[in-house]
DNA sequence: GTACGATACGGAGGACCCCGCCACTTAGCA
DNA sequence: TGCTAAGTGGCGGGGTCCTCCGTATCGTAC
């Protein structure tokens, strides 16, 4: 008894794979309109599957937030702890700027729904917390970040850099600026 | 001989005013055509005096920016340097967070004209510049960092936290952290 | 005081988008 | 094979942005 008929798993599947082109495309303000076109369906199917625009780019981006998860998992048993941070903050936000609309995804944190947040902040923040708390105790990371700190931190980032002509790289000059200390004697 | 028209200004600043308030009520991305309405001119008059959305913000920014540009000036003669300069960031951010559209407008370097940029940063970025480099001579200030990274880093971290229920405090919060320094020890 | 020309205006219309509604199709069970 | 509920898609309403063009108005020259 399938709790989803199949042909709706089907336009599922369709409207996902159309979105994630038209997101790369167009960024986060891709028009939903333009997807259901794409992908063959009405416009109201696409509603149907994702409510909000923000349950569309958070299913678009699910698989490179795992990605992300995973590598922090990864990054948690390396040897050099503030290396291992320092390389998984980084990816962060190579990954944040270049892809069109994923700083976004990560800032819609649940506007609406203020209890369980954004799912994908949420599989970041827990992958990543264990990497954090770990450089926290040897103490190569300043004290008092939270995991959803430095998220929010680097996707503000991502921001600020997506209409320079190379944001990836901007990007992480920045984050360099910020890891570093702006002004770090006090 | 007026360059412009008796009218014409009128109407420029009725614009401006209803912009103010409308951009204040909704962010950056408030409806043109419902400020022409309330202003009570035409959408196509909106667009003669304000050919783009920037264009519009900027203006709307106008006097504000200069406020921040006419307190780095007066920072700059402090005495004590460091101070002087967290005191200016400060500010900077508290600004950008808790006006609504301010950090996109200074986000929104001219993306149609790659030579002056944009306005707003320019005086800020011209008036912060003293202040920015008599910090780094004392050494106070990591070097390599420039005003524009500064501003665009401030206004990221605006952006990043202006659907949050407190934008200016947790804003300062996550500047104080790019302050000290993520991971400063390296 | 009037007539004229440049300047500025505003409404109409096209293109697009989001959204909700509702009659219709179709998958999957009996 | 037939039935039923899940699933669909198109249509209409309301909104935005943007452009074009006939018209009203300002400022001036006479």
């Amino acid at each position: 008894m399938p709790a989803q008929r199949a042909d709706a798993r089907r336009n599922y599947e369709r409207i996902l794979a159309v979105a994630e082109e038209e997101v790369a495309a167009h960024g986060a303000d891709a028009s939903l309109e333009q997807i259901a076109r794409t992908a063959g369906v009405g416009s109201a199917t696409v509603r149907r599957h994702f409510p909000t625009r923000s349950a569309l780019l958070e299913a678009v981006f699910r698989e490179r937030i795992e990605v992300l998860a995973a590598r922090a998992r990864e990054l948690a048993k390396a040897e050099d702890v503030r290396a291992a941070l320092l390389e998984w903050l980084g990816e962060l936000t190579v990954y944040s700027a270049s892809v069109q609309g994923l700083a976004t995804a990560l800032l819609r944190t649940g506007e609406l729904a203020p209890e369980h947040a954004n799912p994908c902040v949420n599989t970041l923040t827990e992958a990543g917390g264990p990497l954090l708390r770990r450089a926290e105790r040897a103490g190569v990371m300043a004290p008092g970040a939270t995991a959803v700190d430095l998220v929010t931190l680097i996707a503000g980032i991502a921001l600020a850099t997506q209409h320079h002509p190379d944001p990836a790289t901007e990007a992480d000059r920045l984050l360099g600026l910020a890891v570093a200390g702006i002004s770090p004697r006090g």
